[in-house]
This record gives structure tokens, C-alpha cells and sequence, in this order.
DNA sequence: TTGAAAGCGCTAACAT
DNA sequence: ATGTTAGCGCTTTCAA
């Protein structure tokens, strides 16, 4: 079924030969011509040679001779020919793409779906009015500033990457879609059961961004959490001369433990009075209720050492409504370095995680192990590094 | 090959029959031993049911007698059985996953990769202190926010998302790898050759991030990037009494165009001189270096209105430099949105774009599409909305 | 309700 | 240097 085919400026006949198929080889849908794309068969026959050799001449180049080679190039991209991923990836038992399965919290509450599209389009947002899409408290966020260093390297190594989420979907089925897509997987802590990671981490390398909450065989990028939150600690009792701290922020995670334990070791080895827990109950995510809860039974400390950055915001935004003045009357410090700690003031003192390179990392480690795959798990920590604004009491400049 | 298989806390022993196979079921690595992961056969055979069964079991299950289908799909869970998106898109011919070309610019510059394990490791950075990982203003930029909007309607639609970038192959192979892998594509402006997304839009949906350049077969979403500017321009004019204003920026884009448009509109409408071009020469990007030429040649406007927050900040961060006051001496408006507007004094007046909608409608166009592929290529043009804030002169709250 | 079997497009032995 | 061919794991008629 010959049809005219038009490439860059030359109109030339071209005939993708189907006589291996059944189907059409075209769909006409109302008039028009939507091709389902040449595959290797075309290409050969066009350019009158084996299929091996169309394959060769994009994988195995020094396997064909360079006339012959350039010949099929010149053909496939003639023809606008695509191999298809799938048939590759089908064939050759590997796709070359990571995985990366990431959290989607608030996927669509009313502060995620702004009505773009309301009443007064084009128009003005006076300086008081809070324009609803700037949600820059949700993005962009710890992970996703990790998210962007995985992309980064992804690219640079020439692997594609599949990007998921739990959508509204159950989980298992999501991961199992991506997991069925990718050589190697990086997932966010708490994402995926621990009994699911173990089972995808025998078939193919996973990697998890926090510290391992047990022991397992899966690898780990994540930072020095103690040594960073000793060091913000440290500052605020000797720099700022504090004495009455508390740690806001739940500590179930092994990373947030890890946190806490920083924040227990500065205490100490000042000599004052260390706390057994965090003003936030266990599993309580909720910052702003525990403060206003800790302003009511007038027990606030003079300083909040915060588990994340976003328990600090949320924490401010309870003060500033109480009346509390932070860094006068209370300081504040958080944990992750968004970008949202550098908005509005007081601006934000926190311990900052390296977090594109947190993301550069997962890809290395997979890469490695797809190359070689007899090589240990690994947990690869990252330094963190004390970023000092107004929030802690330190000056406006 | 029968080996003993721990499941959920079950110890079983699970035969994964080969016969059909050629090669090894385990491959035996420095003593671990990583699985290929069962397939259908092996489901099959375990459940002593047909392949063809196992797959209806997942996909059609209303063809399946209700207790095999518990039946099959309790042996597929014990057994970890992963279903190979790579044969089910070649398979089916269809993949369900979209495809997302995006920027990377800077992708390895000194700026984008910070030496975080360098020397000083924990360590503090002082409020005067630039710190090297604080590139609040390369991340996240319009891209990314769109990219957001992307992956959260993907997600909540069930679709993968393939995100690629240039990386440091070549455009043309690297788009092939992302097109061989999905059904549907959006690209940035200019992150692909006009004749290259032609013969890419004949063959699958394609959505392009901008204004048309030329009338073309594809699907476009885009903002009313002329209202924006219009409305903006009218408020330096109106509100702050301005009437020498100038337009920086590159005008080569579309919608760059289209924005230096709404300005021009908005001064003849004042009855001001209105200018032919932008202070920027076609194609230069250096907003910082054109500014600091005006300021040489003594002709710099009481307001620059800007292509993008980019060149608006990187106008900013030059006046300031050469001791001229935002907005007291120069008033800065930019045109996007992003984040790093907020960051710092004066916060920038702009135009924002509602980016997260975008991507969404990106999504939501293309599987439109995939559904009905019959349906033509539309433009979508979403509002925009002015953000006063400080450097256009308006009250610091 | 289930099974048999024919591909989907590609890779990589193996053969020539 | 190039061709032949047997799968890769799944979906989907068509038959039973």
C-alpha cells in the first residue's frame, strides 16, 4: 500500500511493505492519516537489506560496514523511523530507564486546584490579597528539589526516567506499573511497604532516600541528621544564649529520630536539661496544633527545634497568629532547606540537606549496580550544612 | 529449579516451571541470588490454569469465573509476579505513558553542581554568606512548575510519566527514546526542531508549551501573554504615574512577542511614545549586560518591564549594582511567576502564569486524544494574573 | 469459562 | 559483513 510521503523538502514515494502483518498498515480516522510508524521490517525492506542489519546499524555500528550503515541511517531517518522502547526493552531485557516513585500529597485539595480559570481573569492581586496560586508553602518541596537532581543525572547518563506516583490508584498497582517500566528504582521513605521494597530490591536495585528504618538489603542515600541538628542546636544555646528549647515534630521516621538525637546530644553537652520526647506526640504531623496547645498551657520554650522546615513554617504561622514575635519571643529553626524558609519573614534558619545531589547520588548508586550487579547495598551519607536567617534571633541584614 | 520462597511470613516452596525457557530462572551473583521475577507462564503454570487466564485474571476480570480469578491472582501475589510493561506495550500497542521533554539548561555548570562534600562538612553559613546550594533562582523556574502540573494529572489519570531532557546527547536520539516509549508528548518551546515534532504530531498527540510560531498541526497551551503585559504595563502607567517605560528582554519567542505586544498596547493606549523594539537585541538573553549598557549611555527608562521574572531578577540584581534603587529610581515588573521573585527586596511585580494548570491541561489535551483520536489540534489559552508586590513602587506590607 | 496460538518489534546467537 | 531465526512476555482473537 504505497502512499506518498513527504521528508524535509523531498516528496518521494515510500512503501512500508506488511506482508509480515495482518493489520492495516495506516488508520484512517476521519480523513486522516495517522501512520502507526515504521518498524525494523520497513526500514530493511526499504533499504533492501536484513533486519539484523537495520538493528546492527543503530546498536552495533562497528558491526556493519560504514557504506551499508549509512545507507539504512539515511533510510530509517527518511522514513521517520522509531525503534519502539518496548520491543527493546522486551528483547533485550532491559529498558534503560530508572524509576522514581514520589509522594503527591494534597493531589487535589481545593489548595492544589486552584480555579485558574474564575471569574476575573487577567486581573490584579493587590499586595494584601493572598493570591491562591501561590502555594509556594507545597512546591517546591524537599522532594522535589531531590526529584530534580535524580532528573538531572538521569539525563546525563543518557537513562530515561519514569516518574510515579500514587495518583489515585492503590499503591501496589501503581509501583508494579512502574516496576514492570525500569531497571532500578528510587523511592521516597514511607512511599512503598517495606515488604514490597524487599521483594522488588531481589529482582532489580532500590534505592531509599532515609536513613534504613532496620537493617535490609536495600540501599540508602541520606544525610548526617544528628550532626546537623547538633550543630543548629549548638548555635541557638551559644550563640543565642537560650536555654529552654524544645523539639517540635513527629519522630517516627528514622530520620526525624536521628534529628531528635541531635538535638539531645547539643542539650547535654551544654548541660542542661534533656527531654525524653518531642512536644509533638508520636505520629502527630500536626505543628501548629501542638503549639497552640503548648501556648495555652503557657509552657512554650524559648526556642523550636523543628524536625522539618515545614513544621517550622506551620509552627510561625501559629505564633504570628497567637502574637507570639519570633525570634524575640521565641526562636525557631526547622530542618530540609525549602525554598519556602527564604519567603516572607522572619526568613527561616535551618539545617539545609544537599538535595539535588542527595538525588545525583540515588542515580549513581543504581547505575553502578545495573553495571555491576554483584556490587553490596550501600548507604551513601551526605553532610548537611547550618544555614543561618532571622528565624534563630541572628540579624536582619 | 524449585527453591525455597518467603512470602508474607509464609515459607512455601515455589516452583518456577522454565520449560519453555531457555536461560537460567536465577542468576547467580557473587552467591546472592537475583531473580528475573516470574511471568505469566510461571503464574500460570503455578496456578494450573492458561496464560491467557492469568492475563484475563488482571485485565478482564469480568471474563473470569470469580473464584480462578481469586484463585490466580493469589498465587501472582505470592509468587511477586510483575507484569512486563515492555511486552505489554508491545503487545498492545499501547504503552500508557506519556512523554515530557523538558529543559536542562545548566545542567553541569559549576553553579548547578556544588561541591557538597567539600572541606567543611555540618558547618554553619552565616546571613552574609552566599551558600553555594541556595540556587533558589535556577530552581524551580517555569518548567518546573509546569512539570508539577504534568506528573500530578498523569498520576491522578493512571498514566507513567517519561520525563527526558537533552542530557548531553544529541536532541534527535534522545527524543527517539522518549517517543519509542510513550503514547502521547509534550515539549517545551524550542526544546525540539519544528520538522522533527511534525513528523512526531503524525504519529502520536503532541502538545507544545507555547503560542504557535507558525500555524501547525499541533496542540498548543498557552497563556494570554498580551492581556498579562497589557494589564501590568496599564498599572506602571496608571497606579505610579509612569511614563517613560522601556521593554526588556529577547523577543525571538512566540510568546515573547505576544507580550511585548500587550505592552505596546498599553502605551498607545496612554497616548506614550511607543517603542518599535525591545532595549534587547533579537536573541540576546543577557538582561544584565543590556541594563548595565543603559546605564552607561545615561538613556535608562523610569520602568523596565521584562520578558521574564529571569531577566527582570538578573535586571534587578544589575542595577543594584550600579547603586540604582528598585523601584525608587527604576521600577522592574517581570512576566512568569516563579519563585525566586519572592525571595529577597525588593519581591517582584509580575505576571504569573497559573503553571500547575498548564501542565495539567498538557494531560488532559492528550489523553483527550488518545481516546479520540479523531478530535483536532486545539490552542488553550489560560488567564493570567498581575501580582503587585515592591519592585513596581507599590506598598511594602 | 477457559485454552491454544498468533503475533507485537526488536535483539542476538548462529549460520552463511 | 550480512542474513536467518528463535525467543523476550504479553494481549487477543478464535475454538473448544
Amino acid at each position: 500500500m504505497p502512499r506518498d510521503h513527504v521528508e524535509g523538502g523531498l516528496l518521494k514515494r515510500v512503501d512500508f511493505g506488511r506482508d509480515r502483518r495482518r493489520g492495516p498498515d495506516l488508520v484512517d480516522r476521519e480523513g486522516e492519516l495517522m501512520a502507526k510508524g515504521p518498524t525494523v521490517y520497513d526500514v530493511a525492506e526499504q533499504a533492501g537489506v536484513s533486519i539484523a542489519t537495520v538493528s546492527f546499524a543503530f546498536r552495533r555500528p562497528e558491526k556493519v560496514k560504514a557504506s551499508t550503515r549509512e545507507m539504512v541511517l539515511a533510510v530509517a531517518r527518511e522514513m521517520g523511523y522509531v525503534p519502539s522502547a518496548s520491543a527493546r526493552g522486551l528483547a533485550h531485557g532491559r529498558t534503560r530507564a530508572i524509576g522514581l516513585f514520589s509522594f503527591d500529597y494534597l493531589l487535589d485539595s481545593p489548595e492544589r486546584r486552584p480555579a485558574t480559570d474564575a471569574s476575573a481573569p487577567n486581573t490584579k492581586v493587590a499586595p494584601g490579597d493572598l493570591d491562591p496560586n501561590e502555594d509556594f508553602r507545597l512546591f517546591p518541596l524537599y522532594v522535589d528539589e531531590i526529584q530534580r537532581g535524580v532528573e538531572l543525572e538521569c539525563w546525563r547518563r543518557g537513562y530515561a526516567l519514569m516518574i510515579g506516583g500514587r495518583g489515585r490508584a492503590d499503591t501496589d498497582a501503581v509501583i508494579a506499573d512502574i516496576v514492570g517500566r525500569v531497571d532500578g528504582l528510587a523511592v521516597f521513605p514511607y512511599t512503598v511497604p517495606a515488604e514490597t521494597l524487599r521483594r522488588i530490591g531481589s529482582r532489580m536495585p532500590v534505592v531509599e532516600l532515609s536513613e534504613p528504618h532496620v537493617p535490609d538489603e536495600l540501599n540508602h542515600v541520606t544525610v548526617d541528621n544528628t550532626a546537623g541538628m547538633r550543630v543548629v542546636t549548638d548555635h541557638l544555646i551559644g550563640a543565642h544564649q537560650l536555654t529552654s528549647l524544645g523539639f517540635l515534630g513527629d519522630t517516627t521516621g528514622s530520620d526525624q529520630q536521628a534529628r531528635f538525637r541531635g538535638f539531645r546530644l547539643a542539650l547535654r553537652a551544654a548541660g542542661l536539661r534533656v527531654p525524653r520526647k518531642s512536644l509533638s506526640p508520636l505520629g502527630n504531623g500536626d505543628a501548629a496544633a501542638v503549639v497552640r496547645n503548648l501556648i495555652a498551657l503557657g509552657s512554650l520554650p524559648r526556642a523550636l527545634v523543628c524536625a522539618t522546615d515545614q513544621d517550622a513554617l506551620a509552627a510561625m504561622d501559629a505564633l504570628r497568629l497567637a502574637g507570639v514575635v519570633v525570634p524575640r519571643d521565641v526562636a525557631v529553626v526547622g530542618f530540609d532547606g525549602i525554598v519556602a524558609g527564604r519567603i516572607g519573614h522572619p526568613t527561616l534558619t535551618t539545617v539545609r540537606q544537599p538535595m539535588e545531589q542527595m538525588g545525583r547520588e540515588v542515580v549513581d548508586i543504581l547505575v553502578n549496580r545495573l553495571d555491576h550487579p554483584e556490587l553490596p547495598p550501600v548507604r551513601r551519607e551526605l553532610p548537611t550544612r547550618v544555614v543561618l536567617r532571622e528565624s534563630c534571633g541572628c540579624p536582619t541584614r
